[in-house]
DNA sequence: CTCAATCAAATTGTTTACAATTAAATTGAA
DNA sequence: TTCAATTTAATTGTAAACAATTTGATTGAG
């Protein structure tokens, strides 16, 4: 074997990989949010959903989906389920009947109050300091914003 | 509405979660390896089982689980399938009969050599310099290694 | 105006991910 | 030595995630 290919094997380290600490932290904080979420019968998903209508409440589906990154395979059975659970209301626009507006129902804007204690529990199990969590915080949304889009078509 | 009341919602924000971006960013880095791992017959996962095993044959579920972060649940169905693909093989360890071990086939080995220009088309994609990449790396490790296995007892 | 192109949501089918349980092998304390 | 506890994989059932397609509404070029 050669000294250069030798070399190359190293991009397909585990350890080399960028991507793979990502999926795999972002799983681990995912089952760390899981038992947190499940007394407010919401899954991990369904509190994204919520986060992004408890900020701006009737937005569309397409809305929805730009801000969290989900098509509509993903965000329409989960808002029915989230309908069901008599937290939003889902009703097509009069303006344009194309659209899908969710809308917070009372139980809905209601949760926002105890749903405060979760990013407080959450936060207890991360050992970031502060600087730490903002720099993290900018390199990812670096790759969010610029990276992927831009460069390769996504 | 009290003052510290409105001060608290700031962590509901979206733009204040640290899970959030991961999550988002994970997922879309996975959608830019997808189309580049199809030639091959792999998924995502299946490539970082495949990038273990390249790294370190003979494991069993169990190790592979441990560095991946998956369970049987997970990984059973998919070595299955990279069986069928011939590309690994699976085995009962006579040592241990609880453990199956899984052994790449010279298919298998093969394929590094041509999984190399993997990590080269994605890292194209990142726009990432590589200061930022190297604490995106060291940040993520932090949160698989110290802080959610150490406090939070998952 | 009109109809082809576009757009939004829903649907369908496939793959992951994981909790919970089961089955079988191994270990170790009494 | 023996059997209860532990360990490993596999299985089962559920929820996500997404590509691809379908349906219906809207837009805009000619």
């Amino acid at each position: 074997m050669k000294k250069e290919d030798f070399e190359n094997y190293e991009s397909l380290l585990l350890d080399n990989q960028l991507c793979f600490p990502l999926y795999a932290s972002s799983r681990l904080i995912i089952r760390l949010y899981t038992p947190i979420l499940e007394p407010f019968g919401l899954t991990y998903t369904k509190y994204i959903v919520m986060l992004a209508l408890w900020e701006n409440d009737h937005l569309s589906v397409k809305d929805l989906g730009d801000k969290l990154f989900l098509d509509s395979g993903t965000l329409t059975p989960l808002l029915k389920k989230l309908e069901v659970q008599g937290l939003i209301h889902r009703e097509r626009s009069p303006e344009d009947e194309r659209n899908v507006m969710i809308t917070l129902t009372k139980k809905g804007q209601a949760l926002k109050e105890e749903a405060l204690v979760i990013p407080q529990k959450v936060g207890a199990c991360l050992n970031l300091n502060p600087e730490e969590f903002k720099e993290l915080h900018r390199l990812l949304h670096l790759i969010l914003k610029d990276s992927i889009k831009t460069k390769c078509g996504i």
